[in-house]
DNA sequence: GCAAGTCAATACGCTACCGTATGGTAGTCC
DNA sequence: GGACTACCATACGGTAGCGTATTGACTTGC
């Protein structure tokens, strides 16, 4: 047994803590006592709460930068199967980190800036999906930011990501008219 | 002027505070002192900061009852023009109250329990007015529950709501989109 | 014009947490 | 085995906010 910490345990832990509590129960107190040390051994490991929270917020970057989008990418298929591949790995994935950074993002704004760079990212992302599926820029434009706001929506009110009456019929349907070309 | 404050007035201040700072900004000390008054006002008023939450989220509930769909049904109009004049009034009005209370009710059970009541009410709202423009029922609930997730995450992202260039083309794409009949 | 009722100021104790200072201990290096 | 490093405990002082108790002051009813 090491009881020893290291940097990183405290950063993993924020993270869970993060994702499992939210950005107010990352305080360097009751962690310490979750992780039966005191804050002595924080405190030599940070300057202080806020370089914690910084890099969290780095380590989250990390994820979510090298993320979802590259797993589709490796899975290859044409664009509609990309499609299909990230629609059911974002909706069965465990969204709570997203969802708390989204919520810490509304008091933190370097928190709101990192956010922005990333949901950028992932709807450009789409976009160029729905180009390769023969869409106009604006069609495309207009279906992924559709899709991605209904994504976010779909997971900050966390719906039961699947209904488990009807599973995958919704989902068709949405499917279906996403790639449906306009009259 | 009149300087002395009713229960009222702490209670319109607490949903303004919500709404432009979330609701660990509702305090009773910080609030006091912008009130220019002391707490002994406010424990007067309440038996503790938990009341005034209590009375804050069971106003919130009587706007969010009496609500957009009311909106919508007095200005009345076929089901097209109703989901039409929901969306702008959606995307035009100011979400931040409605996006604080979704943070809320991230650590809070009370407000996430109704905050799902108005959800359902919204989202069955959204599934008649497809089922009356000739929807079948899964196909309306399949095209109600992306469009009010869709404008959920619109908001919780804060999304300029009209993009300034392009403006109601995308609208109206997305608009076509989800009122075209499938094949 | 005086009693009751309404609102507010002040002063206090308490808790939870932040951050610092200082000293202690267990491994490692030579 | 002494020195050095990495980690941790303990004790302390400070702040923000909750809630309570007491007193004061203005307002209204009679």
């Amino acid at each position: 047994m090491n009881k020893r910490l290291g940097k990183k345990q405290w950063i993993d832990f924020g993270l869970k803590t993060l994702a499992t509590q939210g950005i107010n129960a990352v305080r360097v107190e009751p962690m310490a006592a979750e992780l039966q040390v005191t804050k002595g051994s924080f405190y030599w490991h940070f300057k202080n709460r806020n370089a914690l929270l910084e890099e969290i917020l780095s380590a989250w970057k990390g994820y979510a930068t090298n993320d979802i989008i590259t797993n589709v990418e490796e899975q290859g298929g044409d664009a509609t199967q990309r499609i299909r591949c990230l629609f059911t790995t974002v909706l069965e994935g465990d969204n709570r980190l997203d969802k708390e950074i989204r919520i810490w993002a509304d008091s933190d704004n370097n928190v709101q800036t990192a956010l922005r760079q990333i949901d950028q990212r992932r709807v450009t992302y789409l976009e160029d999906l729905f180009k390769e599926l023969g869409f106009t820029a604006i069609q495309a434009t207009a279906r992924a930011r559709l899709v991605y706001h209904a994504l976010i929506g779909q997971f900050t009110m966390d719906v039961p990501a699947i209904d488990p009456f009807k599973p995958s019929r919704q989902f068709e349907i949405i499917f279906n008219m996403l790639i449906q070309k306009p009259n």
